[in-house]
DNA sequence: GATGAATGAGCGTTCATTCAT
DNA sequence: GATGAATGAACGCTCATTCAT
């Protein structure tokens, strides 16, 4: 009985993280508000408050909640090489992001500094995917897939900043992309990437 | 006489922008507010008042005092060749957000867009200086610095996100890096940026 | 159980508006402000708000209240004749004056046109009671009882204007008046009415 | 050349003022704010201060102004019957009020009384033309031109009160009066106030 | 367990008024 | 004598958070 209830719990808290995450997106940090959440969400605002214990608390965990499904992501990749499952994660964020949806967007979230930093769970959750994620670079770099000269960190931290690329803020201002610019568009920055990452090409003698 | 007192104002403006650009790097838009920035520009609410009409209006001009430094910049390295430019403004940038001041680091503020938006003087700013980048790109791509198959916007866009890589919110939570890591970092990136946007290696026969 | 707590909220926010109604007559608009009211309320500000969407529309609604009770009050006198309906009217508006109570004051609020103005609703509400008087009026001059030849509109601005001979803000500097004098001054006021609405004395010959 | 200097101070106070009161007509005292009076009068803030030494003082003297225009109205009357001075005063205050500019419209401003308490020699001023119209009035009484029964200050602020019916802030919903009817109404007014105040008709036996 | 209703604290903005030139 | 610039004090309004039912 209370194993169903908990997971019904669960599934409201997930739904709610879901629909914090979209009007996050949709309005940025500072317009972002509990009532319209409550409101978008279909629940109450003291419900709101027995799922999360604040608003940062809140906004942290449906961090986490972006940073999980990289994880996700990652782990079905397992049996690929690290290259290629670095590319296939930069390809899905790139999609997500164009999407209009999440996943691995954290940087966006200047704003959210103080917040990650009071949630000390939050931050290892961060820590730990980075990690991950630097392992395979090193990984790659193991097997001469990356030029081992760059810092795994700094690699890893440029894939997250690709996102940024096709979708920005100030990219509202620009000149609206087609479908298939936008396709297009993603297919260069993995092959930015991936060019950029290559060892030094050593043209034989 | 009128001239001086002139001169003081718009010196005491551009030092409060200043300010008011550091208190955003600091704390992000949503914990940004009047009454500190009054405080610490050292001026009075009112005062603040009559140099911008509103909050929005004044952090839509500290962002268009970005944009005006990139336009400084970008004018003083015309001698020399496209790539070379853009190398240079990506240099400057990655140093300048090493130093935590700012320089061309608008796609920080997710939250601004609403703001930008409400100024459309301030958007054509943005809107001519990501022009003058793309002119120089196409530069380049005419010249065979930069792969044509890129589009332009993608590769600027590129340049912006990039300075995410060295200093982010998140970036709070990773091991702090030493001033040589950092250089090293950023040398990592131009390079990373450079091979990306090259010309497809043709191996001779 | 919803519907006691739906009673007591819709008491709650009726004797805001009472408060606020004597606050206005007390203070005048501008010196009415919404912390006062709470305060006086015995409300927080926050709650205020959620009563009433702005100070603009409080006012708006006190307004409206008042012009409610001219409704009810002439719903009571239904069976009199039309002229000895105004007349109760204008001695009930006089009273209530006296009385430093509102009812039938709005031409008190020079200062409320912008607001009335953004609301539509009240606006209607307004023009409803005018025309009910205006009918009432018209009946009493199909009658005989009213001068034809006057127009509607005029003499029911008459009536409105006429509460202020009895008390308004420059009477504060006059004499004071005793009840007796006050009293006398009200049937003064009937009188002078009555005898300047009424037909022309046909002198028989 | 002093005297020169003192008459040219006095004209532009006296331009300020007028400025002030049609300010205070077209937007009511609360919308009525020194800077724009100080930009509407072609003078600057601080010049505004050595004029006059508060809005509250101002204000005063604006409605001071307002009262002079009635003596020296009265006065141009006084070979007239005292009922046709009255008769006059109100013509010539409904007829000013049509065209929307003030004279005697103290009435309007519920919003002043805190204002008018504490400028005593303006209290003393409106006193001494309510005295005048009062004793106008008396003389009337006198000559059996007003029904003696009514009390004096009664008659008065009925003169003062008439003003609303023509133009309130209310009558803005009103659908809008040509020319004609407003005339018309003007007329109507006077009528009623007349024969309002009649001595009761002793019909001959 | 869920919620309608309430609130303390704060924020952006304005305004009457004054200083320094 | 006249003014551009500055400010203290409020005011309208919002928001994260919590009672009371």
């Amino acid at each position: 009985m209370t194993a169903i209830r908990e997971k019904q719990l669960q599934k409201r808290k997930q739904e709610t993280l879901d629909v914090a995450l979209r009007l996050l997106m949709e309005r940025g940090y500072s317009n972002f508000n509990m009532d319209d959440l409550a409101d978008e969400a279909g629940i109450s605002k003291p419900t709101l408050y027995q799922y999360f214990n604040s608003k940062d608390e809140l906004v942290s965990q449906a961090m986490v909640r972006v940073y999980e499904k990289i994880e996700e992501l990652l782990a079905t990749l397992e049996d690929q090489s690290p290259l290629t499952r670095l590319e296939h994660f930069l390809r899905t964020a790139l999609k997500t992001r164009a999407e209009k949806h999440y996943l691995a967007a954290p940087a966006d979230m200047e704003m959210m500094r103080a917040i990650i930093h009071q949630y000390p769970p939050m931050v290892e959750h961060v820590r730990v995917v980075k990690a991950k994620l630097e392992h395979i670079v090193r990984e790659a770099q193991a097997q001469g897939e990356i030029d081992p000269s760059l810092p795994a960190w700094v690699v890893v931290n440029t894939l997250f900043s690709f996102q940024r690329v096709i979708f920005n803020p100030f990219s509202q201002n620009d000149p609206p992309r087609s479908d298939d610019e936008l396709a297009a568009a993603m297919e260069s920055v993995v092959r930015l990437f991936k060019r950029g990452v290559q060892m030094e090409i050593q043209i034989p003698a």
